[in-house]
DNA sequence: CATGAATGAGTCTTCATTCAT
DNA sequence: AATGAATGAAGACTCATTCAT
């Protein structure tokens, strides 16, 4: 598959006419309306808002994003909020570290009120969530998963074991601690994978866990 | 927290003069508030559609509580959301029925958008999520860490079991489920009831769990 | 026919409920409104234009229409244009005058710029050329008719005249000598009469023409 | 009323260094802009709208008239909308083929959304009313005046024939016609040609006619 | 008490025009 | 010359809140 031009006007000359867009803008636009997304909520934050915090014309906005709705859609689209962590061998480390990014990232962007406009406009703008989904939460799952499968390889956990469950179950204290309003406490990963890693130990085998600390 | 009067009326002490407000009205505007509230999140519910759907007009509305964040207080902290099924003696089978009541109350209203509503006001409108906290998470919570302590009486989990993690524990795959687009699976109740129980399995025997503590 | 209440309200009881809505603004309002639609055009015509002429607030306009159209439109159905000044007798006077009552009219209320108004706005708001046709050229024209059928009862014109196009022979003129620059020509009106009468003089009979005068 | 020039380089004297400007996008762009003049109205009509029906970019519009009614008044300017038919000897044949081309103009080039432009500009814009007058409305209204010199020449008209009124006479049922929801219909030009035509018969007997002036 | 009118602040969006390439 | 970016000045419409009946 060949490289698609971001834009038509791209495929010709590779250079087109005229001044070309500052991609400083767009980024300062794409990061201060995430911000605003997150301290705001959705109706609330406004494109004027974003535009001073931009350093830009509210015009300049209109110009790269049609409307409100689509803005916001690409300034979710375009956030980066998934780091792996490079696997150590050590599952439970590794599992441990990618809940300690998951925490530190949801902290990092308010996360909590990212995921709540999410949530609270899925009536109105479901793409929010969906590419909420897309962008954060499916890729940190997918690095769980991967995680988890590489315990049952190595006989961690039961080979039945229903990983997107256990993947769930792993993440969930967060959510669940947060609303609660006992979120922040380091201690939950390591509560968290504990739990998934006892509950779901292989039979009574003699299980060699213990074996590499 | 301090206590949030349910009417701006009650401020003032003993019965007024004149026509007494009616009681219908109250509740019928309450109901419509959140409803509206998880149907379109704090923003976007206007004080006319209350009004239209509780059929009164918005001076009524006023007239009762002085300004919006007032109403929604009052339909938040009116809000009745947690039931308490019996204790059946089963450990296994209380925890799941929580955990069903639980999903069943969410679902029927729109609960994960009330709660993106309350994350999302947080910055703005903090009583929100403190009532929703108070209202219908801790009361929950204190459901189920009840069951769990009766499990540990019963020797069913270990006696030092951290039992507020475990509570986020039974609750969190759902949030997770929820995020991940996953929801409304039956079975998660009861999948993270058996992973708790097993992650908390007395160490019956000699058990290497306990080892790298 | 029974007369139909002009809102649901007044249906009940006489008098509805709460503040009534001051009429005198209803006029102002629509006064200011057809002002400025003649002097400024439908698009160049401001909400805040009109609130200001008015004394209003915008919020006052809308409260009344739901939008700039239905304001306009209702401000042109309001307006009553066409005087029918007394049948005399005398059918040449009676023609004149009507054609005076018309051009008077049409300097009064800036009738050129309006008319231009509304088949400017053909396209995206045919009511407005409708409500003008409905409301002014039609009774004007219906004027004018039952003139010119006195007229032919009486012998003056022939039978077979075709009467609508004998009125548009009479108005005619009007607008041609606006587009030729030559407007506000008192004489036009006796012109367009006496070439109308003429025009259509029966065959060459004794003609009882001359002894009216 | 002095020249307008048909776009703004001409002021300067001689030919400017450099790549001449584009005869075609010049050409394309005041047709584009009197084609949306006509269907959109001046203010409705956006330079976008032009910049993309005539193929080049806003800035090229701007680069050759420096505001949106310089373009106009130059499109106005440029547009030739009367056509003469040849004079045939036969009066009335001449009047109607004058008038027929008339209304097929205006029907082609919508003719009457871009006269109820102009007028509803006048206030704002006055050159485009007047540019209308001189590039169409009078041209078309000297043609009309040469047949009817010609026709009294002849003796088929009265010699004191007001001509420019009669001018009006032979127009104006166009307009009215138009006005009152029964434009389109063919027969209009005969109608008005016979009228004007026995209206201004010459007294050929001692006809009674003339007696009351 | 209850209602409907009235309002001012605020928001998204459009558009003619000016700049930089 | 030609283009596309950037902008400031509006404008229609919404809504929580306050008034008058």
């Amino acid at each position: 598959m060949h490289e698609i031009p971001v834009s038509a006007r791209e495929v010709k000359s590779g250079r087109s006419a005229g001044r070309p867009r500052s991609a400083a803008k767009d980024e300062a636009i794409l990061r201060a309306a995430l911000d605003l997304l997150a301290s705001q909520g959705y109706v609330r934050m406004t494109l004027d808002q974003v535009a001073t915090a931009a350093g830009v014309s509210k015009s300049t906005i209109h110009l790269r994003w049609k409307t409100k709705a689509d803005l916001l859609t690409a300034a979710l689209a375009a956030a980066r909020m998934v780091d792996a962590p490079p696997p150590s061998g050590d599952v439970r480390a590794d599992l441990i570290a990618i809940l300690r990014d998951f925490s530190a990232t949801v902290e990092r962007v308010r996360g909590m009120a990212l995921i709540g406009t999410c949530l609270a406009e899925e009536t109105h703008t479901p793409e929010l969530l969906a590419l909420l989904r897309e962008r954060t939460v499916l890729p940190r799952r997918e690095l769980l998963r991967e995680a988890l499968e590489r315990a049952r390889e190595a006989g961690r956990i039961r080979a039945d074991a229903d990983l997107e469950a256990a993947v769930s179950a792993l993440l969930g204290p967060f959510y669940a601690d947060y609303m609660a309003g006992r979120g922040g406490r380091p201690e939950w990963a390591e509560q968290a994978v504990d739990l998934v890693l006892a509950g779901l130990r292989p039979a009574q085998a003699p299980a060699g866990h213990a074996a590499h600390h």
